[in-house]
DNA sequence: AAACGATGCAACCGCGAGACT
DNA sequence: TAGTCTCGCGGTTGCATCGTT
């Protein structure tokens, strides 16, 4: 038997965009049919398309077909999207399985064009879904052209840019840590720790602190992209001038309840001494403001998203 | 107003897997 | 059992739109 080559590659196929006469005649022909489409490769030709049977079966399945849900992705699909391909990876199509109305094109097109990008600022790689070191941020979005200019002017007395990334990201973990809590606590303890180099034992504290508070940290890191991810970092630093109030999306299935339940600048940090069975040693601020480099930083910065 | 670059998305391509003969 | 067909998936491309200079 030889095979017969497959219609793509026909030179009188139509290929490109499709037109309302097209769409239109494919619906109408799956629609006559029960909504079954039985051979893709025979449809063109019942449908009287000038279009490969894979070309329609794309259209169909990608934009035609009458359950799909148009519009921006919500806040809990962006959640579950990260959460699933942290699980399967770039398993598309069994991701789209789980979100109501979308394809696996729709998710994979705005994975690469919002979700990976937003990883990235933030420090994150999509691929692994851990936190990459400070050379690695540089390489992938976080360019030093976002970088306050008083960092990168004391770059060179502090040992060059990378150190200063690390302190930088210290400092604003700290901050996080201090004003929102959890998503510091997550990430630091994924894989990367800067601020437990200049804060002894912070990172256990922040551990202890995760313990107290239910947290899992694969948890808190699905948990804390989607929160904070769209907030300019500075806004979260800013304790006198809180974001303003948005409604807190719903949980994802998977996420812990008490966690998902709080609004994500109330998360771990609350209450502080009543987790600790002993007082925790947090980092002087006032320490830090008076140094002259971190004083700077603060009044002059917009620390690029992590 | 025009040129240019960046971005987002629809559509295409090649391949693998399972069904079929 | 081997060869072929068909479908579906994931990666990639091309183009329209938008923003910036």
């Amino acid at each position: 038997m030889v095979r017969s080559p497959c219609c793509c590659h026909d030179a009188g196929v139509k290929k490109g965009p499709w037109t309302e006469e097209e769409d239109r005649a494919l619906v109408e022909h799956i629609q006559r049919h029960g909504g079954h489409v039985g051979s893709w490769r025979n449809l063109p030709k019942a449908a009287g398309l000038n279009r490969c049977g894979k070309s329609c079966r794309l259209r169909w399945t990608n934009y035609l077909r009458p359950d799909i849900k148009r519009g921006n992705f919500t806040d809990d699909e962006e959640r579950l999207i990260i959460a699933l391909h942290a699980e399967l990876g770039n398993k598309w199509s069994t991701i789209a399985t789980h979100l109501d109305g979308r394809t696996d094109n729709e998710i994979k097109n705005y994975w690469n064009t919002h979700i990976r990008k937003k990883l990235l600022r933030m420090g994150v790689d999509p691929v692994t879904h851990q936190r990459l070191p400070p050379e690695d941020i540089l390489l992938n979005g976080a360019t030093p052209a976002g970088l306050p200019e008083a960092i990168l002017s004391a770059a060179a007395s502090l040992g060059g840019l990378n150190s200063v990334l690390v302190q930088a990201q210290a400092l604003q973990l700290l901050l996080q840590a201090i004003n929102g809590g959890a998503a510091a606590a997550g990430l630091m303890s994924n894989s990367f720790s800067p601020a437990a180099s200049i804060v002894p034992n912070f990172q256990d504290q922040m551990n202890l602190l995760a313990h107290h508070a239910s947290y899992r940290p694969a948890d808190d890191y699905l948990n804390s992209i989607a929160s904070f991810a769209e907030h300019d970092v500075v806004q979260q630093q800013n304790a006198s001038a809180p974001a303003p109030a948005a409604p807190a999306p719903p949980p994802a299935a998977s996420f812990p309840q008490e966690v998902a339940a709080a609004p994500a600048d109330d998360r771990p940090v609350q209450g502080f001494s009543d987790l600790l069975s002993e007082p925790m040693e947090m980092p002087s601020m006032c320490s830090l403001e008076d140094d002259p480099f971190w004083k700077d930083m603060l009044e002059s910065s917009r620390l690029p998203p992590l």
